[in-house]
DNA sequence: CTCCTGTCCTGCCGGC
DNA sequence: TGCCGGCAGGACAGGA
């Protein structure tokens, strides 16, 4: 999925397109995606304007006129593609959802997987909503730091990239940036919780904002198919720094040299790609 | 409680 | 060429 720059950049992307926007017409394919779609969704939103974009985490939040917010996530293939109101469009395969707007702007869901999900909450219960109840500190809040990265961490036993996975302790972290986080802060991905140090968490800190806001900064990564919320292809093709690299020389080991390898190895079912030799 | 596994779904890629 | 297995950015339920 989208994760964390990914997710800001479509907020972003739509913040930009439908912000201010009467929506006129919601053209909802089917009833479910991962969960059913609220009850009468369409028309909840019909009349409605969008008053304000947000982000919490890998979710995207659709504040209306009214006392609702539309709460949307993208799983792991979901794309939102923005129409121009001089643009023509043809519906294609796994579009879910096509909101169109009074400008004749449209707002195009695709999601082949369907792991994203789409829900509705009153605007004032927003925090309690179960989808944020559990959540961490967003990492580039002002709530994360090494101190609470350290603490969350100093009793639990299970590995570093598991924990960082975990959206309890913080909130926004996907597969590959938990990867390119511990690579930059040299720390092991099967390291056990309890044994990073107060250094090591400081490093953490730092490596996953540098992180996050690198890719910020180039728009999101391109990552195979994934789009721009403006509908163009990305134009930054972000370098990972290990994932999905395995078997090459990693950016901090001169492999002629170390003959440093980047290594793939499967943590709760999902592939770690780190540098043994630069990650202790 | 915590931790880990399996599952939802489609598409794509590599191997045979 | 075609078929099949494995894997893919996430989140959550359920079992140990």
């Amino acid at each position: 999925m989208p994760e964390l720059p990914e997710v800001e950049t479509v907020m972003r992307g739509m913040e930009h397109a439908i912000k201010g926007r009467a929506i006129i017409n919601v053209d909802q394919r089917r009833k479910n995606l991962r969960i059913p779609f609220p009850a009468n969704f369409p028309v909840v939103l019909e009349g409605q304007k969008v008053q304000q974009l947000s982000r919490r985490a890998k979710y995207i939040l659709v504040q209306l006129d009214s006392d609702k917010t539309v709460i949307m996530h993208l799983g792991m293939s979901g794309r939102v593609l923005l129409v121009g109101p001089d643009q023509k469009y043809e519906i294609q395969k796994h579009d879910h959802l096509i909101l169109s707007f009074d400008d004749d702007s449209k707002m195009i869901f695709n999601d082949a997987r369907r792991f994203g999900m789409v829900m509705l909450a009153n605007t004032n219960e927003i925090e309690s909503h179960k989808a944020f109840a559990n959540l961490g500190p967003e990492p580039l809040g002002n709530h994360f730091s090494a101190d609470v990265l350290f603490a969350a961490l100093k009793n639990k036993k299970t590995n570093i990239k598991n924990a960082l996975m975990d959206q309890r302790i913080v909130a926004g972290l996907g597969n590959i940036y938990v990867c390119e986080s511990l690579f930059y802060a040299g720390i092991h991905p099967e390291r056990i919780c309890a044994t990073i140090t107060k250094a090591e968490s400081e490093k953490l800190v730092q490596a996953i904002r540098d992180v996050l806001n690198k890719a910020i900064a180039a728009g999101g990564s391109t990552l195979k198919d994934y789009r721009h919320a403006d509908g163009e292809l990305g134009y930054f093709q972000h370098q990972f720094a290990v994932y999905d690299r395995a078997g090459e020389t990693c950016s901090k080991c001169p492999g002629a040299i170390n003959k440093c390898c980047i290594e793939k190895i499967t943590q709760s079912g999902r592939s770690t790609y780190f540098c043994p030799q630069a990650q202790k």
